[in-house]
Formats: C-alpha cells, sequence, structure tokens
DNA sequence: CCAGCCGCTGAACGTGTGTTTAGGCTTATG
DNA sequence: CATAAGCCTAAACACACGTTCAGCGGCTGG
C-alpha cells in the first residue's frame, strides 16, 4: 500500500507542486506537457495520478486553500485589513502561492472566491476590534464597509497585475511591493481625510435611501428598491 | 473597389460587431467558428476578411477604442470620476461594449490599458476642477490619489464581475447597478469621513518616507526636503 | 530465484482549434 | 450573352490539446 490521502511527500505531490507553481506563472490554460515537464514526469503520469486535468486544479485549488488556512492561522492577529496581502507575500516561499491566488481570483475560481470570503471574514473582526478601540470610526454598515475596503484593495492589486504584469510572473512579491509604493500614501490620506470637504453628498444618498443600517442578504426581502441610486 | 478603412457598412463590419458581442460574452476564448454563427457567415469568411484571429481581435479592440474616444467626446464634463461607469453602462446599448472592456481589462488587453489611463486622465481632471470649487480636499500627491481611487473602482468591480458573474453575461447593466447598490454607501462613507480617526498612521508613513509630493515617474527631482508640518 | 505488482513511459487516438484551398454563386461589364 | 471579378462556402489540413493504451523496468514478497 502506498500513501493516498494523508502524508504525500510522493511524486503526486512533486506534479502537485508543479502544477501550483505553473498554474500561478502561466494561468489556468497551461498545459498538462508542460507541467509534466515542469515536475520531470510524462504527461501520462499527471494524468495517472489525478485523473484529469479539472481534477489536478481541484486538486491543487485544495491545496492552496489549506495552505491559506495555515498561514492564517499562524498569524492570527498580525495581519490588519490592509496589512495582509502584505504579509502573504513577505515571504518568497510563499509568493508562487499567492499567484496561484491572483490567478484564481482573475479566473473566478473557487479558491479566488473564498480567499476574498476569508479576508472578508478577517477584515470584519479587526476593523471590529479597530472600532472598539477607537481606531477606527464607526459605520453605518460595518460589513458593507469591510466587503468594499477589501474589494478595492483586492481589485486595484489585481488590476495592477493584470495590466503590467512583472517580468518575472514568478515575482509577486516586487509587484505587491510596487503596488504598496504606488498606493499606499493616498490609500492613507483618504482613510485619514477623506476625499471630499462637505457632508452633502452622503447626507442627500441617506435622505434618499432611507438610511438603513444593513440592506444585505441574511436578513429578508424589502430592499430598498435598487432602482437608481446615483442621481 | 471596395470599401476598406473608412465606411464599413459591409459585412466586414457585421463580422466585427458579431465579435465584439462574442468577447463580451464569452471571452476573449471564443471560437472562430462561434463568432462566424453569430454573424452568420463561415468561418472562413471570417479569415477571409481580417487575416487571422489576432488580427479580429486587434479590429474590435481599435473599434472598441474608437467608441470609447466617442463616448468620452459626447459625455464630457458630466461624468465624475466615480460616476463615469455608470453614464457608459446606462445606456442598454453601449452595455456590450463595456462588457467588452471588462473582459479585456480581465486578460490585460491593450484596451483595458487604454481605458485605464483615459480614466485616469479624466479623473484627474475633474478632480482638480473638484478641488478648486473646494469640493474634494486636496491631495499630497493628486496624480497619486487619482491613480488609487480609478484602480480601486476599476479594480472593485472588475472582481465582482469575475466573483460571481451575471447569469446573462451580456447584462453588465445588472452587474454596475448591483455594485452601486452594494458599495456607494461605504464608498460615500469612507469619502467624507474617511476611515481613520487619528493622523498617526498618515504622520508616521510621511515621516518615514519624507513626504514627497510625488515620488514617481517623469520627475527626477527630490522633494522638497522632509521637514513636514505634522510631527 | 521467480512471480507479480506498481510506478512510469512512448506512442497513439480523438477532438477542437485556426487556417487554407478549391470552387460555386451572383453581379457587373464588354 | 459571354466573361471576368468578388463575395462567400464546404471541405480539408495542420497542429495542439487532454487522454488512453500497451508495455517496460525495478522493486517486493514468497
Amino acid at each position: 500500500m502506498n500513501v493516498r490521502s494523508a502524508d504525500d511527500l510522493t511524486t503526486r505531490a512533486r506534479i502537485r507542486d508543479a502544477a501550483v507553481l505553473r498554474f500561478a506563472r502561466s494561468g489556468f490554460g497551461a498545459t498538462v506537457r508542460t507541467i509534466a515537464a515542469d515536475a520531470g514526469v510524462s504527461p501520462a503520469l499527471v494524468i495517472h495520478h489525478f485523473g484529469s486535468k479539472d481534477t489536478l486544479h481541484a486538486a491543487c485549488d485544495e491545496h492552496v486553500l489549506a495552505w491559506i488556512a495555515e498561514t492564517k492561522r499562524q498569524n492570527m492577529g498580525r495581519a490588519t485589513s490592509g496589512g495582509l496581502l502584505e504579509v502573504l507575500a513577505q515571504q518568497d516561499e510563499l509568493a508562487p502561492l499567492m499567484g496561484y491566488v491572483l490567478r484564481s481570483l482573475q479566473a473566478g475560481g473557487s479558491v479566488g472566491k473564498a480567499f476574498v470570503e476569508h479576508m472578508i471574514d478577517d477584515a470584519e473582526k479587526y476593523t471590529a476590534e479597530a472600532v472598539e478601540q477607537g481606531i477606527a470610526k464607526p459605520s453605518r454598515d460595518e460589513r458593507a464597509r469591510v466587503r468594499y475596503l477589501v474589494m478595492a484593495s483586492l481589485g486595484s492589486l489585481l488590476l495592477s497585475v493584470t495590466l503590467d504584469p512583472p517580468e518575472d510572473p514568478e515575482d509577486v512579491n516586487a509587484t505587491v511591493r510596487r503596488y504598496t509604493a504606488d498606493f499606499y500614501l493616498p490609500m492613507l490620506e483618504l482613510f485619514t481625510e477623506g476625499f471630499l470637504t462637505s457632508r452633502r453628498m452622503l447626507d442627500d444618498y441617506l435622505l434618499y435611501v432611507g438610511d438603513p443600517p444593513s440592506a444585505h442578504r441574511a436578513d429578508g426581502e424589502e430592499a430598498p428598491s435598487a432602482d437608481d441610486p446615483a442621481a
């Protein structure tokens, strides 16, 4: 009998790791042949171990997801909403996996989705603490704010990577660093000073929609008729 | 002689339009055969008119780019940084083209790049006006702020679309509407009230980097030395 | 020492792709 | 009416892909 699920130090694991790396580097359109070459095996062996390319993809997803959970557990509390990304990409060894996450975000894969949800959950917790400690201002809709902040951070990072990808696709590190260098000041500025001088737009909008603290899922219907919120 | 470049009301134009629509709907991996079927012609004719799929793609890019320029010219001044997207997606006829832009953003194509640059340029102008009129607060680095705001807006929208795409891929309208409904309040809140209660993080950062108004490309100068008013 | 098994491979298959080729149909022109 | 030219198509080609298949080789158990 050989190892099957628990501890794989085997060729199967080597193939999976090569696939993660290759997917991160070249996207999910990467060829089975390429992955096999990376792992130093024949294409047939890849299929023999995983059954199909889709199954391999799923295995990679699962693996990266597990890695995310692990990293989260280790760095509990060290990362803040905005800082998590840097923590993740800081260690060079973890950079490829971060690249994989970005690819999944780009492709709308399950890993990307789960990653966003994780980040939102974490950020919600940290933000609540920050509000409690008087560091952050309270929001009319904490969940919505956190969702927005995470989506904006992740989205702008993703867009940066997509629009001018690093020469060495493996070096997500450099990209995140550049992203931080470019956007940290305006982000901080916006976070401490805001952007608008008057409250008019906000008050008008609140008046218009009726100021509900939350119009999200998880509570029944009667959403404030989302016809044309902009005017 | 037939028309070649100036006025195409011809089959060639029909193919191009079908391609734009299909690319927007299914991404740039869409088949030549599918595009041909959409246009009601044979696959061979597509190649006959455009030479190759890549050339067709380029023609679509060019066409959409021209459309963007046109729309910009028509809606000069009506759109603000945040509102431009809605203006673009508002008209149902333009929605497909907006979908094309999103696809190009997702794939890192030239149209996406150009679109972002256009939006940044516009936003910079509108922001400058807003600052001048006292509506918006001035920034330590206007260009960086505008870049950040545009990247965050576009990125979060792109991420929204990618993570849970609309059932009908053609209906970018609905997506943008949902995006607005979800994020308008937290965005407005952040823009008017900020997020942090104290200036410490910002001041610390400014102290750390030496408070240059701009450490970007395009100026090789050094910033007015690091004695900043904050402390 | 032998038998059997298991990891593994080279070569092939089937499919879907972009593209090419040869020719048909319609239309304008002498 | 005959001829030539353009728009267009069916069929095929070349290639890359995921996947299958038959079999090799070294290891282990008896």
